[in-house]
Parts: structure tokens; sequence; C-alpha cells
RNA sequence: GUCCCGUUCGUCUAGUCAGGCCUAGGACACCAGGUUUUCAUCCUGGUAACAGGGGUUCGAAUCCCCUACGGGAUGCCA
């Protein structure tokens, strides 16, 4: 074994990009890069009925989304294709007929009642339900016939019936099985079209393929495989198969209980990175010790033999930690450019441009308070609406202080001509481009000289002007909050007074204590 | 039904291959406390597991057998 490894991802395109399916991919690209080896796409598309190049258009964007990159395949080309196995019918073909030559595949002409009635009876005897190989023993004389009377045949895999196949597995150990339990499998489609078995292993013969990680339910396929490798006169690859990805209630991960399409978790806004290592850790562990690691950090370490062998449940609780744990290390920059995508009409796209650090900075203060990108929208949305209206935990604050209105409107005239930044859309590039948002305890306050009150002079201002009323502090603060943003939660207060500027934070203000109808 | 595979906290898992370092470790979730103008972040602490039964052994989560349960396959789908 001194070839470069080869390993590759084999996608039908009949859908989107399943969890599963991405999990496999992973697998695949993180052994073959951990390996110095050679990854490759290989499109499984000989269900013409189901397969379409939308599907293929999909999961390869969500394969480059997760950051999984391959070395050979579609739109990249490479010394082993086509990539597309409608595209190597010629190959297959070269391969069947040297089958049929050996006497290793038959033709068969039985019909899918004929198939049917032959599973039933052997069933009803106990055995396991197959085609009962009728046509496997025709003499030429009687297959002439068939074909007269009943066209072209399909091509079936002669399985030797006295012979226990051993298939190393990479994960599970040795599995064995007795052939006589496997069918006489077909190989082609009466209209030529070859089916999974057949063109996946003349594939990876052709294409050098040394490893594969690929789903359970491919086991029983890796005994077919393996036999048909045997009368190729070739080595099977060294297969890995691992457990699906199960949902909430142990079965098969379904659309109910979560999304099972990966570009589904690109629109709800989870961190590309989150989600890679997310899956990465259904049925791999990184260490003892430690959850969140850099796809570089996994290569170093990634080896197929420790992919676990157990069922794994899919949470999406974990997943949502771990898509914010991602976002709050993205840089101030890196935050923006993603967040920008998922608040269109809600922050201004002006915004971007002409006031990028007001921008900045009100991301910025909702870093440490989302997961998900798409949450962005509906926090910021106060930041930049003409009007705000308070929520209901919002009225229910209000409601307990009656004196919030007259607060309200003294604390309108006092911001009203204290030096608070512009409010959008005047420029105020200055205030933001000096203080940097969120303000908290252990973030020294900036050196130089001002343009304007920070968050930090404006809460030593609120406190003195509270004290000077007589208001406990904590009272202000919550009818404050209400009339700025409408809600009951958010940054800090000053930011948020910072954020809208002297205009707006008046006039809103003014707008909740003219508006709940102060009693006389 | 038949064949194949699996089984450590609620969930993902470390430990199993090379039996003692395991009164079983970490993470998410949950609960309690701290920080705080809210929410969140952050910090501290807590609850919680070797499926069951037999062996082997001085000693078993780790090796063997059986049972139970779960998953997969049983397609001219992949």
């Amino acid at each position: 074994m001194t070839a470069r490894p080869r390993l590759r991802f084999a996608p039908s395109p009949t859908g989107p990009l399943h969890l599963g399916g991405a999990r496999t991919a992973l697998y695949n690209w993180a052994a073959a890069r951990a390996m110095g080896g050679t990854f490759l796409l290989r499109i499984e598309d000989t269900d013409q009925a189901r397969s379409s190049e939308q599907s293929l258009r999909i999961i390869l964007e969500a394969l480059r989304w997760l950051g999984i990159d391959w070395d050979e395949g579609p739109e990249r080309g490479g010394d082993h294709g086509p990539y597309l196995q409608t595209e190597r019918l010629d190959i297959y073909r070269r391969y069947a007929d040297r089958l049929v030559a050996a006497g290793h595949a038959y033709e068969c002409f039985a019909t899918a009642e004929e198939v049917e009635e032959g599973r039933q009876r052997l069933q009803a005897a106990g055995e396991r339900p197959m085609y009962d190989r009728r046509h496997r023993d025709l003499s030429d004389a009687e297959r002439d016939a068939l074909r007269r009377e009943r066209g072209p045949g399909s091509l079936r895999f002669r399985m030797p019936l006295d012979q226990v196949q051993v298939l190393p597995d990479l994960s599970k150990g040795d599995v064995s099985i007795n052939l006589a339990e496997l069918d006489d499998w077909v190989m082609v489609r009466p209209d030529g079209m070859p089916t999974y078995n057949f063109a996946c292993v003349v594939d990876d013969l052709e294409m050098g393929i040394t490893h594969v990680v690929r789903g359970e339910e491919h086991l029983m396929n890796g005994f077919k495989q393996a036999v048909l490798f045997e009368r190729l006169g070739a080595e099977p690859p060294r297969y890995a198969h691992i457990p699906l990805i199960l949902g909430a209630g142990g079965k098969k991960l379904s659309k109910r209980e979560a999304s099972v399409d990966v570009l589904e978790y690109r629109d709800k806004g989870y961190l590309p990175e989150a989600v890679f290592n997310y899956i990465t850790l259904l049925g791999w562990s990184f260490s003892g010790d430690r959850d969140v690691f850099t796809k570089a950090e996994m290569l170093e370490r990634f080896r197929i033999e420790d992919i676990g062998t157990k069922g794994s449940r899919f949470d999406d609780a974990k997943l949502r930690w771990m898509s914010g744990d991602y976002l709050r290390r993205l840089s101030a920059d890196e935050l923006v450019e993603r967040v920008r995508p998922f608040v269109h009409g809600v922050v201004p796209d002006a915004a971007f441009e002409t006031q990028p650090g007001l921008v900045r900075n009100a991301v910025r203060c909702y870093q440490e308070r989302a997961e998900l990108l798409a949450e962005f929208a509906e926090k910021l949305g106060w930041l930049f609406a003409d009007r705000v209206e308070p929520d209901d935990d919002a009225r229910k604050k209000l409601a307990k202080s009656p004196d919030a209105p007259r607060w309200l409107a003294d604390y309108a005239a006092l911001l009203e001509t204290s030096a608070l930044p512009p409010s959008w859309p005047d420029d105020r590039t200055a205030a933001d481009a000096f203080f940097e948002l969120p303000s908290s305890a252990d973030r020294p306050a900036p050196a130089g000289t001002a343009p304007c009150l920070g968050p930090r002079e404006l809460e030593a201002r609120c406190r003195a002007f509270a004290e000077e009323r007589g208001i406990p502090f904590g009272q202000l603060v919550h009818p404050v909050r209400a009339a700025l943003t409408g809600t009951t939660k958010g940054p800090g207060l000053f930011d948020v007074v910072f954020l809208l500027g002297r205009r707006v934070a008046v006039e809103r203000l003014r707008a909740l204590a003219g508006g709940s109808a102060q009693p006389a």
C-alpha cells in the first residue's frame, strides 16, 4: 500500500445534500486530506428518473458552503474522468462484456411479477426473500428463445454460493456473511444502464479509490462489491461503514424534527464552521476534553479507524450553541460581512457604505447575544425603525412605574442639551470611530479627545440625574430602554443611547412620555 | 421472517484494540449561585451513565457467551 490514498464522495443528484451525506463527504474529505491523498467527487446519476442537474448544483453548493473542496470532479476535471456516471457508459459496457464472457454474469429475462413470486416463495420457506436465480443456468437455446420472446434481459451477477465472504471494515473490524444469503443482483438494466453496485465497483477500480467511508446502509453492498472486485481480479478499497445520523426519536433523521437539508442551515444563519464542526462530532471526537476545533487541528488527528460504531442522534441545541460560540469568535469586520445578507430591509443598505462604523458598533452589540446570523434581523430592528412600539414585556415594566412619563420627559430634556452623537442618517463617523461598542467594564475607555459623550459618560450623567431626582437608577433604566428600543432586553442601555444619537433618542423618549396619557 | 451491525450521563462522547491510572473524564442541555441597568456573555458549583444475566481473572466499562433492546439490509434506488 504505497499508492497515494484516493478517496471519493459519490452522491446521487436526486435531492438536496442531506446532513448524513454531508458527514460522509466530510469524513472522506478529512481522511484524504489527513493522509495527504486526493479527494474526488463522482456523481452517481444512473437513476435517470430521479437525477437532475439542479440537484447536482445544490449539492456542490452545499459542499462548498461547508468548506469541503475536491481535487477532481465536476467543475474541476481530473485525470480519471468523466466524473458523471452517465458519461461513462462505454466503460461499464466493456466490463459487462468481460464479466459475461467469463461466466460471472448472465442475462435474466424474469418479469417483475416472476421475481416477486420467487421472493414470496422463499420467504414462505423461512429463507431470505430475493430473486430466486431462475435464469441462472439457462441453456443457450432457452436464452435465445426468451430473448426472442421478451426482448433483451437484465444482466445479473452470478454470486458464488459456497463462499463465506469476509469484509475487513476499518470501523467495525472483520464482518462476514455467507454469500448464498445474497442474491444474483442486477448489474445492468435491460436498457443498458448500470445499477449502483456495478457502476460503483467499476468506477472505484478505474479511479484508483483506496478508501471508502460510507453509510452503514451500504454494508450489504460492500459484500457484493467485494466479490465483484475479486471476479475482476482486483483488490477492493478499504471500506469503513459508519452508522447513520438519527433524529431525536432514535429513528432515521426526518424532516419533522430538524432540517436535513444542509443549505437550510445556511439560510437559517448557522455558521458553516459550526455545522462542519458539529457534524464531525457525530461519530468522531477530537479529544477527551475539547469539542471545538479548527479544520487544521482536525486534520492533524483524524483517522478513519477512530470513527465511532454507534448511531448518533442529532441535537440542534448543541449545534446552535456551537454556532453561537463560533459567532462570538468572529472579528468585527467578519461579523459585519456575514450579517449583511441577513439584514436587508432592517439595516439600510446605504448604512453599510456611508456609516460602516455605526453598523459595526450596532452589530457588535449583539455578538454575544446571538447564535444564528438570522437573529440580527430581529434584534437590530429598533435601531433604524421610524418609531418603536413597546412589546408586551416592555409594557409590563412601564406599568410598574407610574412616574415614568415624567422621568422620560426630563431625561429627554437632559439628553437634548448633551453632546450625543448625531443620529442616522447624519454623519457620525467620528463618534463611531472613537468609541468602540459594546462598552464593558473590562474594556478601558479610549484615550484622547472624544468628539462627543461616550456610553460611560452617558451612564455617569444618567446616574447623577437619577440621584438628583431621587429616582432609583434601576427604575429609570427600564422605562428608558422600553422607550428607546421597545424591548426589555438588549445591549447596555447607554450603548443604545449612543447608537441612536441625540435626535432620535430624544424623539423616542418624548413619544413615550407624551403618549402614555400623563395623569394630571 | 431472514441476514448484518450496534448498546458508557437526557444528548454527543473520552476510556474498550494493549484488563488495574475509572469512587468513569469533557461538552451541550438542565438546576443553583456570582458578575450586571435588562438580556446575553463570562465565572463557580450541582444533578446525571458502563442495557441485563452468566462466565474468564487476584482484578472487567474494558475479554468470552447468552438475553433484551435499537438500527440497517432484504429494489431493474443509491
